[in-house]
DNA sequence: GTCTATAAATGGATAGAC
DNA sequence: GTCTATCCATTTATAGAC
């Protein structure tokens, strides 16, 4: 820490301002649709002022997605954490991304249904990121403890989850009248009929 | 039909062409960063010819995106065609979907994960095309039969399709070392344990 | 119907003042 | 650290010959 403690910069205010404001403007109309120009009409801030924190587009997105892909691995990991057994935590697992997908849709729409690969083009694919490898830990965990039947893994996670996740497309595509979160007993019980002993 | 029906005009080869290469190249490196040049070069034919056929780049992906989800549509209604019952239709879309995703990659990859809205401004989401109705309409028949338990048919839908279609996913990214295949029948049986009555 | 050449616009990124 | 002005490359789309 060289930075002085004693007020916040003025810089870190203006980087979160440009994250958010690309967060905002990334989820609506996509990466390719908006343009270095867009951000810094509706951040309020100067072409200079982006390119002295971001060194090009494409990092600014790869800093926004790692912020975000933090974002959601620690909201899992908190979800998760004061539950026991495979079942507990699944369905905390799903409350929690329902959760984040009512209160944060823009968070969700940029890191669940963008194709980050066209832009980010050394970043793994999304189910290789941390959040997506807690879950399927969790059910990993579920079947050496027995709660879960013997089954290849990935299938098991995918039927825990994968429900859960479509309902959030479904949700975020606004097909969905309704509350997602008025789901998450009935989604998360019938995953795991799927896999349970 | 005006057209001679004595040969196949050349025309209708080249648009085939354009076509085919043109979903060659969005499926890799996805719409945005495919430029008409790069179509152009790859297919061996000139601008003008592309213009020709197709008013603008947009109206080109929506003819490609138009015929895929036909294609797909065809194949998953003669995929449940000869069964009767909810969970022998079922397993058989789900067998279809893993044989197309295998078979014809790009196909899945232009279908299912590219995010169509960014530049089909005016398309209705995938969910609510004609192959993802069909889906939904053998669950809602199955639930109307007795063989799927009383509930939401979205969470039903979502719940028998959900795993199959994340498993999609992982084959498409790489992720998933084995073939979609050798789990037709773990997916579809663990996902109808979930809605079975 | 297909070609080449080119127009017109946009967008990412830089330079240099303050 | 932030601003304005501007460069340069790329891209979509058109014009007009064949």
């Amino acid at each position: 820490m060289t930075k002085p403690i004693t007020h916040r910069a003025k810089g870190d205010d203006l980087r979160e301002k440009v994250l958010s404001t690309a967060l905002e403007l990334f989820s609506a109309r996509g990466y390719f649709n908006t343009s270095i120009q867009d951000i810094r009409q509706a951040a309020g801030v100067s072409t200079g002022a982006i390119y002295h924190h971001f060194e090009n587009k494409e990092a600014l997105a790869k800093a926004l997605y790692e912020s975000l892909l933090l974002q959601m691995d620690v909201a899992i990991a908190c979800a998760c954490q004061p539950h026991h057994g495979c079942y507990a935590q699944s369905r905390a697992i799903i409350e929690q991304l329902f959760t984040l997908t009512e209160e944060q849709p823009k968070l969700m729409q940029f890191i669940l249904l963008a194709q980050h690969r066209e832009y980010l083009p050394n970043e793994s694919p999304i189910c290789s990121s941390k959040p997506f490898k807690a879950m399927r830990q969790v059910i990993e965990q579920g079947m050496i403890n027995g709660e879960v039947r013997q089954m290849d893994v990935w299938v098991a996670a995918t039927t825990m989850f994968g429900g859960a996740l479509r309902m959030m497309n479904l949700a975020l595509d606004g097909v969905l009248g309704h509350s997602l979160l008025k789901h998450v007993d009935e989604v998360a019980e019938a995953a795991w009929r799927g896999i349970k002993s």
